[in-house]
RNA sequence: GCACCCGUAGCUCAGCUGGAUAGAGCGCUGCCCUCCGAAGGCAGAGGUCGCGCGUUCGAAUCGCGCCGGGUGCACCA
């Protein structure tokens, strides 16, 4: 259920009347008409700019059309009053037992409370981490992981067909510097001094990787030339690095569906046949591209390559394929991986990158909408860099090897919950300050622990009330008599409720879970207020003495405030607090 | 040089398919615990929404042009 919905079409209802009335022209679009919560609470519950959007097409004032509307809408039970503001404006304040009954709603809807069908069950793939198997997941890769793996349950949570995959770079030439890597480790292992020239990895984390490729092999491969070693070990390292990623990525709670793997691309004729596909739309020739502009490229001469057409879609330049000594460039197989998500018959693409791919996006873009004819949108978020800071100050993390800090630094400090909901504190766009200190500062400052303090203020009356003997289970809440839920402070926070699946709908409109996040916080902000009126108001205490109806109604309410955090914070992949410690 | 992102209160940031007097938190000022957890709440002060033009009944939001900051430009992956 979404209340606003409900209401627009109400209005909508009363508009077709007025037009059977002859009050209204026939053939009027209503599409543009929208019920929205007033900024100002006091305007009243809900808004529509219905008189002001048809006042054009209908040729007349947008007061004389609210006048009307206010009159057949102040006739329904269900609107309290309705009147005219503005230039236009028709503000609706809503019959109380509408607030009440999204109580009951979210009681009997639980986790559900919120879905939505919006998705109509569209297949959507989600891609996101696909960090290279060539070493842990540091910061950046986690900040696209939390955001990919929300998104994927914000759009799942509205409706969609959701898949989680991670398309695995084992195909390039940074996987040679792999198994050299492991190569020098596996040296290492058989007791030789190893130095680690520029151009491989030098990180502890393939010290056991060596290792266990001397426990595999033995010393077969020692002091051999690399054509006998090379297929061998990019193929050893590769799988071993993905076990390191997996294990990462379970630390923080993110599990794929499909991992792809851009290798099964090579020799399959896969790039080919997405290549010949693009040749018959006439979008590939022979060519030569301009030297790039506002650089100083001392050894840039022009060459002929396959280029794809990519600005008859969007792009700024026309793109290479085949570099000029006819093997595939990079973004070959990545085209070929795109078709085949088209191929696999998705409806929406999502692709989740770091920023640094922000000159991918148009090219990328241009490909899909060349491979599906249009048919197949891919949306491209691009998640900015985090900056860590402690205290305040810019944090480096000591390490032997690299300068990174890893994912599983980050979870041994704050824990898997805080790392996701902070990351989640701002939009994908925007850059992110990730202060140690302050996710793990117990204050209203930090929202994590905000938001969870108000659920855990909430299973606390639970506990309270289980030990005063009130039944307190989902099936005797819901039969509350919700009509004692009737003072404006607890309407405030009903009405933010009635929000939640407005909400939902909204951020996975926009493929934006932060706006989860945000809507949580100001959810906890109502109910911390409603918590503390109770000092004043002793009727506004959730458990009244020697009344179980009234403090059942009003354990109701808080109820369906737990209920929404859970599903918010689980959307989020957050673990709601029982109690704060 | 070009592309993308950002510019909103002293600071960090929200702001819905364009809607009314632009909102939070921090910081500042003053209040509220014999009370379901004060780890919280209430009130006040604080804004030319970077600048200009345009579209519109209406612009922080859309378009164009500037200014400032970030990221990226290749036969790398």
């Amino acid at each position: 259920m979404n209340l606003f919905t409900d209401i627009r079409t109400l209005v909508i209802e009363n508009l077709t009347l007025l037009q059977a009335e002859g009050v209204l022209p026939a053939g009027l679009d209503f599409k543009n008409v929208a019920v929205e919560p007033p900024r100002d609470p006091l305007h009243g519950d809900m808004a529509t700019n219905a008189a002001m959007v048809l006042a054009k097409p209908a040729k007349m004032k947008p007061r004389d059309i609210a006048e009307a509307l206010a009159g057949k809408l102040a006739a329904d039970g269900r609107i309290d009053s309705a009147d005219v503001a503005g230039p236009g404006f028709l503000n609706m304040r809503l019959a109380a037992t509408l607030w009440q009954d999204v109580i009951a709603t979210a009681i009997a809807q639980g986790p559900d409370f919120g879905r939505s069908d919006m998705g109509q069950g569209r297949k959507v793939n989600v891609e996101f981490v696909s960090a290279n198997p060539t070493g842990p997941l540091h910061v950046g890769h986690t900040r696209g992981a939390v955001f990919g793996d929300a998104l994927a349950s914000l759009l799942d949570f509205s409706g969609h067909e959701v898949t989680r995959e991670y398309v695995i770079n084992d195909g390039g030439s940074q996987i040679d510097t792999l198994a050299r890597s492991v190569y020098l480790r596996y040296l290492e292992a058989h007791g030789q001094e190893v130095s680690f020239p520029e151009g491989v990895y030098p990180g502890d984390y393939l010290i056991p990787v060596g290792q266990a490729l001397k426990d595999k092999v033995g010393d077969k491969y020692v002091d051999q030339p690399e054509d006998i070693w090379l297929e061998d070990l990019r193929n050893f390292g590769t799988d071993k690095m993905m076990d390191l990623i997996r294990e990462d990525m379970a630390a923080l709670g993110v599990k794929m569906d499909v991992f792809f793997s851009e290798k099964s691309l090579y020799g399959t004729g896969k790039i080919e046949e997405c290549l010949n596909t693009l040749d018959k739309k006439g979008l590939i020739y022979q060519g030569t591209l301009p030297p790039p502009k506002g650089k100083e490229l001392t050894d840039w001469e022009p060459r002929e390559q396959t280029l794809f057409r990519s600005t008859l879609h969007g792009d700024d330049v026309d793109r290479p394929v085949k570099k000029s000594d006819g093997s595939w460039t990079y973004f070959a197989p990545d085209i070929a991986y795109h078709y085949d998500k088209v191929l696999r018959d998705y409806d929406e693409l999502i692709d989740v990158f770091g920023a640094d791919h922000g000159g991918y996006v148009k090219r990328m873009k241009a490909a899909v909408s060349a491979l599906s004819d249009g048919k197949v949108p891919l949306d491209i978020k691009l998640c900015q860099l985090v900056r860590l800071f402690k205290d305040g100050e810019p944090f480096k993390m000591s390490k032997r090897a690299g300068t990174f800090v890893m994912l599983r630094d980050l979870i041994d400090l704050v824990g898997a919950d805080v790392t996701r909901f902070v990351m989640l504190t701002r939009k994908n766009d925007a850059p992110l300050d990730f202060d140690f200190s302050k996710a793990l500062e117990q204050s209203k400052d930090n929202p994590v622990f905000y938001v969870q303090y108000a659920h855990a203020r909430v299973r606390s009356v639970f506990r309270k009330a289980e030990a005063a003997g009130i039944a307190v289970d989902d099936a005797t809440l819901k039969a509350a008599d919700l009509t004692l839920i009737n003072h404006e402070a607890e309407l405030t926070v009903a009405k933010k409720l009635a929000e939640w699946p407005r909400l939902v709908e909204i951020a996975a409109r926009t493929n934006e879970p932060h706006r989860i996040a945000f809507y949580l916080y100001e959810l906890a902000a109502d109910f911390h207020a409603l918590w503390n009126r109770g000092n004043d108001l002793p009727e506004l205490r959730f458990l009244q003495e020697g009344d179980i109806a009234t403090s059942q109604a009003k354990i109701a309410l808080i109820r369906s405030v737990s209920i929404v955090i859970s599903a918010g914070l689980s959307i989020l992949g957050v673990t709601p607090a029982e109690e704060m410690r």
